[in-house]
DNA sequence: ATTTACTCTATCAACTAGATAGGTTAAATA
DNA sequence: TATTTAACCTATCTAGTTGATAGAGTAAAT
């Protein structure tokens, strides 16, 4: 399970790529536009600035930027920092690898073969996902979307 | 993450793939087998049985067998049995989709589209691999091992 | 000096995971 | 029939995590 901060993490940051590169967001307006609890929100800024994937500035005007270009920054390292390896089981594990104790020979284990496969295709989906291109399938969709919505229920109209 | 009970789960369920196809194995050996706490395994088989996975006799000579086809009972199955659904988020589960409440229109969210993809892909993976066919990886994995080992860690001898 | 808005630490309730304990029931066998 | 064997079932516990809130501190702008 994706835990909430990442979640949120990830609709904030998503919001800051779309948003002017350098005027900066009020964490109180981030929560607004994104439905999430400001005061949890902070927490979240503030750890993605610790990471060094925000800016900030303090005082009237202040709030969060992009510390990089949204083509730079992935969901992978967004996911790992919130909610640690993606891996499904620490020996499967690339970033964080951890022996598991009970396992007599790892490399004859089914639990670590199959959960490696997951934590494979897992890797290259969020590490091959920036926000800059997520960006881009969200405004894909947005068209298909408007189109479907101009093209309506195809309910008769009644006159 | 995958929970203790579910990897505890596909360890004895491969272990009964490999194991005498109507010949009961006891929790007991079992937990020795495959280095699970016994009486943690007993409620992980209990569940498998009252899933219809497994059958159970009682009593001497009693213990576990599998109910079907090692070839018709998939990883999918059992991790959503005891970890729920394989999505990232609720709103990206095909077999238990919770709408997110905080989203206004979930086909344009970044988060739903990513998280779309991941469970696409686990379920691709858990969905598609059997307790037959992973055993047949493990049978692979281990001719390969052995091999290596018979042909040694390439050290050139001292005489 | 005051306002604005981020910074940081502490705290909390609710929940869950992993595990253990101990009695109950049913099948086999002596 | 009594005994043994081994699954069945319910209760309980502790430790850790998650999602969230509170409130005081600090830096920048006006």
């Amino acid at each position: 399970m994706l835990s909430k901060k990442a979640k949120y993490a990830i609709k904030a940051l998503l919001a800051l790529a779309e948003h002017d590169r350098d005027e900066p967001f009020r964490i109180a307006d981030l929560a607004r536009e994104e439905n999430i609890p400001a005061k949890f929100l902070e927490l979240i800024l503030l750890g993605l600035r610790n990471h060094g994937i925000l800016q900030s500035r303090k005082g009237k005007g202040g709030g969060y930027l992009l510390a990089r270009d949204p083509a730079d920054i992935y969901l992978g390292q967004i996911v790992r920092m919130f909610d640690g390896p993606l891996a499904p089981v620490p020996c499967a594990s690339q970033t964080a690898y951890v022996r598991c104790t009970d396992c007599k020979n790892e490399a004859v284990c089914g639990v670590h073969l199959a959960m490696k496969e997951v934590r494979d295709a897992t890797a290259k989906i969020l590490d091959g996902t920036s926000l800059a291109s997520l960006h881009r399938q969200v405004e894909l969709a947005t068209i298909h979307t408007s189109a479907a919505a101009a093209f309506g229920p195809q309910v008769p109209i009644k006159d």
